[in-house]
RNA sequence: GGUGAGAUGGGUGAGUGGCUGAAACCAACAGUUUGCUAAACUGUCGUACGGGAAACUGUACCGAGGGUUCGAAUCCCUCUCUCACCGCCA
């Protein structure tokens, strides 16, 4: 059944996996077994012994203590070999990803996502004349070029209105979260690495993530990763679930090995900005909070007026961790594709196995994992691409109605 | 960067070599009692892994890793982190 769904996954030698884990697993009881029980006598020796010196029995003593040596010398070989299959256990197991749910469509990348809401039915016929780069040039709202001077490729400079709509952008998704009873959080922005295994970047995305040598930290790729591992190694009350935050913080990705046109503008960028919701959630309930999640950020999303759709990922284009996901994509008139711009998932207890993060069931008083979800909500880049593309006109930039609080203006004019 | 102190269960916090998987208190849970709430009383109450159908039982864990010892939360070494004071600084 797990080789059946981890080949979903696009883990092709699953079964040799499966069967060397077994396997692993096997050998590693038996010695355990063995070793414990010289524990065991070693233990109840000790005490012999601790009693026969009180008693002033010296030779019985004497004759115990030989006895233990043999014993430990004989165990000390078993433990090496129990901690060897220990780590080839742990190091294996950290490499599998999580099984998709029953749900997930089969296939091995994009084509085989399935669509499951569609805002417009005639959204791939909306065109618009120009990309958002060269509006974005023309209206002096964003520089690629400073960018590249002061840092390099991937790194925009927001420059007049076009900071204030990043600015006006994360507002608003802030405030639309928190009014759903998400709680605002500005977390760290570097984290260590337990926080990268925690949430399951590493060791899978090691090479995506940027890293600081000196000091051993890693910038955040997503707030997913800080925020959820607010709550690594922590044992709550069932009372305290579900846990809702929401956060905005850059986030930061190398990307290597992607070029041409895919990339240009705002739409794969190396520091970016991006508003999260974090759940924690008791595990009975996941599934039905994925859905709310997802009603939550569709109506995010529509409340911006552009054309979107829903994807539901396939197990090949399904991230490590995750064992469903939504996809949201909105539609860029000016390029004519569609760019994600949300990712909303969940893991059920894969990053809260790595986190240590459990609860007290009040019915049975055992503890258990929670289950983890997180989405975008959203992601500003594309959103502005798309935003920017759409609402451009020959007079100038039309402010989606929910946006006009914070830019203080419903338009900006051709300059 | 310098100096000093520290790291124990959900929390606070005792514990300097065997009687400690760990006192006490708080929280939590179950029950008793008073009409509800509150209070009081009684009891339960760490985690992981192994064995067992289960009752239960074995092992490990007192920041992490090593060492001394028949025996380590307790002694020694290394590392990590936290706190305080000083220096520097938004």
């Amino acid at each position: 059944m797990a080789q059946e769904a981890l080949q979903r996954k696009k883990v092709h030698d699953s079964g040799e996996i499966l069967d060397h884990l077994l396997n692993l697993d096997d050998q590693k009881r038996l010695i355990q077994t063995q070793v414990e029980q010289n524990q065991a006598t070693l233990n109840a020796r000790a005490k012999a012994i601790g009693t026969a010196v009180q008693q002033g029995q010296h030779e019985h003593a004497v004759e115990l203590k030989s006895e233990v040596a043999q014993i430990k010398q004989e165990n000390a070989s078993l433990e090496n070999r129990l901690h060897e299959l220990q780590e080839a256990i742990q190091n294996q197991l950290l490499r599998l990803p999580n099984l998709p749910h029953a749900s997930v469509p089969h296939g091995h990348g994009p084509a085989e996502n399935e669509v499951v809401f569609l805002s417009d039915p005639s959204a791939e016929s909306t065109h618009r004349e120009l990309p958002h780069w060269e509006i974005a040039q023309q209206y002096k709202l964003i520089d690629f070029e400073l960018g590249v001077k002061v840092t390099g490729a991937g790194f925009p400079v927001y420059l007049g209105a076009g900071a204030r709509l990043q600015r006006a952008l994360i507002q608003y998704f802030l405030d639309f979260n928190v009014a759903a009873g998400y709680t605002e959080i500005q977390p760290p922005i570097l984290v260590n690495e337990d926080s990268g295994f925690g949430t399951g970047q590493l060791p899978d995305k090691e090479g995506q993530m940027y890293y600081v040598t000196e000091d051993r930290l890693y910038l955040a790729p997503t707030a997913e990763v800080p925020v959820t591992n607010l709550y690594r190694d922590r044992l709550l009350q069932e009372n305290e679930l579900p846990v809702l935050n929401t956060a905005y913080t850059p986030c930061f990705r190398r990307e290597a090995g992607s070029y041409g046109k895919d990339v240009r503008g705002l739409n794969r960028l190396h520091q970016f900005d991006k508003v999260e919701i974090v759940q924690i959630v008791h595990p009975d309930h996941s599934y039905s909070v994925l859905e709310k999640m997802r009603d939550h950020v569709q109506s995010l999303v529509a409340s911006l007026g552009m054309p979107f759709r829903i994807l539901k990922l396939c197990g090949g284009d399904m991230g490590f961790a995750s064992a469903l996901t939504y996809d949201f994509e909105i539609w860029s008139a000016g390029q004519g594709r569609w760019l994600e711009i949300s990712s909303v998932s969940n893991f059920e207890s894969f990053q809260t196995n790595r986190l240590k993060l459990r609860f007290k069931d009040s019915q049975t008083g055992r503890t258990r994992l929670a289950h983890s979800l997180n989405g975008s909500a959203l992601a500003l880049p594309r959103v502005l691409a798309a935003l920017l593309e759409f609402y451009t006109d020959s007079k100038g930039i039309k402010i989606p109605a929910v946006l006009q609080p914070y830019m203080q203006t419903d338009f900006i004019p051709k300059p």
